[in-house]
RNA sequence: GUGGGUGUAGCUCAGCUGGCAGAGCACCGGGUUGUGGCCCCGGUUGUCGUGGGUUCAAGUCCCAUCACUCACCCCA
């Protein structure tokens, strides 16, 4: 037997309801806030990724799809949409139409990792950016649109976790003051933030180790170095957030993995996922635009990990299974016949039927019926056609009504419609 | 990349110190000659993850490998 690749996965017929429902009230979300649908390809130049995210990252050294095409040009499966995105914008010259954009795009990510609860190696996201605002007021709001989707999903437990990383000219400043202070402390470090202290000081200060939190007590802090305007814009963030009433942690050693992160970094989390507790992440990256070329805008984005987002949705998976209105049970091929070419038709009126081809006993069409949620059953046998009139079956009530051979489609569309409740 | 746990029927799992591969659910049929859910009776379903090894004999012990899973790492 074939089976899929390691870290991929199949979403099931079942599951599928449960995605699409997520993502209709996330689009609808976003649309409400002027975004607009940007798609991209899965496939790029790997020199895009290397440039944005960071030479450095493990995304970018030991995480992507890269491979050689057929002519020899070495290509990469998306690791992340924020990319692609800056790259597109630069590329049609969107800002030049105007220079403010907002675009949500969802689809596949690709990155090779050790597959754990909630990490696969293609994982779905859901991202919204904004590019050409500078305002903090609009990193407030992409934090209210997270919470707001999360709590129409029902999502519990949900903390927001904020950090300003500064800019370029105070970011340099702090991490000669943080590199000064990791020398000393060596000795007292793991083996991973021993190398972490020489090429990304930064990441330092979110390694889990306790020992490593402990000798950090007295590190210095990011908050203390930002300049005059960083300190405003995150006051900003902070006094707008708090208008919306959304409540929020700082945590100054939230750190972001990907290079061109600056200034406004937040996380959302939430219990129950395991080590995995991130469901979303974003943040600023004012220098990315010019970074890849283009003109120099500030921007901000965020990424949902869709399949995280699943898990944790207060939903009830079987509120969003496809069931029919009306299994059509016929007993006999003359009846089977006559029954197919009803069912067609109601499909055509806008009743979803469903009836089974291959001959069974009543009671096991009833069975089947039963077990797919079946408002109705139309049953359909010699009898009845001989009669002239069918039998409709409502599954709740077990009332039964006669429908007359003439005209049946449309007798038993009003009937099932009648019937379903209003949204 | 590192470490732990787990792979037996479609699903959930039992299978002892090696000795004929099992149960529940599901499915199919019957009781009810044409009416689902409850009940009763019967039936189908297996490369015991895969490949080696030890043994008279391996689901069981050993080695390898693949997959799942949890954690580290990293990240959404």
């Amino acid at each position: 037997m074939i089976q899929l690749i390691r870290g991929f996965k199949d979403i099931l017929p079942g599951e599928g309801e449960l995605w699409q429902h997520i993502e209709k009230t996330a689009v609808a979300l976003f649309e409400a806030y002027g975004f607009s649908e940007i798609r991209l390809p899965l496939l790029e130049k790997s020199e895009l990724f290397a440039r944005s995210i960071g030479e450095d990252t493990d995304i970018v050294e030991k995480e992507m799809y890269t491979f050689p095409d057929r002519k020899g040009d070495l290509v990469t499966l998306r690791p992340e949409a924020t990319a692609s995105i800056v790259r597109s914008y630069i590329q049609h010259k969107l800002y030049a139409q105007d220079p403010v954009q907002k675009f949500y795009t969802i689809g596949p990510m690709f990155r090779r990792e050790r597959p754990q609860k909630g990490r696969y190696r293609q994982f779905y996201q859901i991202n919204a950016e904004v590019l050409g605002v500078d305002s903090p007021l609009i990193d407030a709001q992409l934090i209210f649109m997270l919470v707001t989707l999360f709590s129409r999903l029902a999502v519990k437990d949900v903390e927001v976790h904020l950090n300003s990383l500064g800019c370029p000219a105070c970011r340099p400043e702090f991490k000669t003051a943080l590199s000064g202070f990791l020398i000393g402390l060596k000795e007292k470090l793991c083996a991973d933030c021993v190398r972490r202290s020489d090429r990304n000081p930064l990441r330092v200060l979110d390694c889990k180790v306790p020992s490593c939190r402990e000798a950090l007590t007295g590190a210095p802090s990011l908050l203390d170095f930002l300049c005059t305007d960083c300190k405003t814009h995150f006051q900003t963030v902070q006094d707008a957030l708090r208008r919306l009433e959304i409540s929020f942690t700082i945590n100054s050693r939230l750190v972001r993995g990907l290079d061109y992160y600056t200034r406004t970094t937040f996380e959302i989390q939430t219990r129950s996922l395991g080590a995995q507790n991130a469901i979303a992440g974003g943040g600023r990256y004012d220098g990315l635009i010019q970074l890849l070329g283009g003109p120099d805008m500030p921007a901000i984005g965020f990424a949902i990990g869709f399949d995280r987002l699943v898990e944790v949705a207060g939903l009830d998976r079987c509120d969003f299974i496809n069931k029919p209105d009306v299994f059509v049970a016929a007993l006999g091929a003359k009846s089977m016949q006559a029954a197919f070419d009803w069912s067609c038709a109601l499909g055509l009126a806008g009743v979803t039927a469903e009836m089974d081809l291959t001959g069974k006993s009543l009671k096991s069409l009833m069975k089947r019926a039963d077990r797919l949620g079946a408002a109705y059953v139309l049953i359909v046998g010699a009898d009845e056609l001989e009669k002239g009139e069918v039998l409709l079956r409502n599954m709740a009530t077990k009332e039964q009504t006669a429908v007359p051979l003439t005209g049946i489609v449309e007798k038993v569309a009003v009937i099932v419609r009648s019937g379903r409740r209003p949204l």
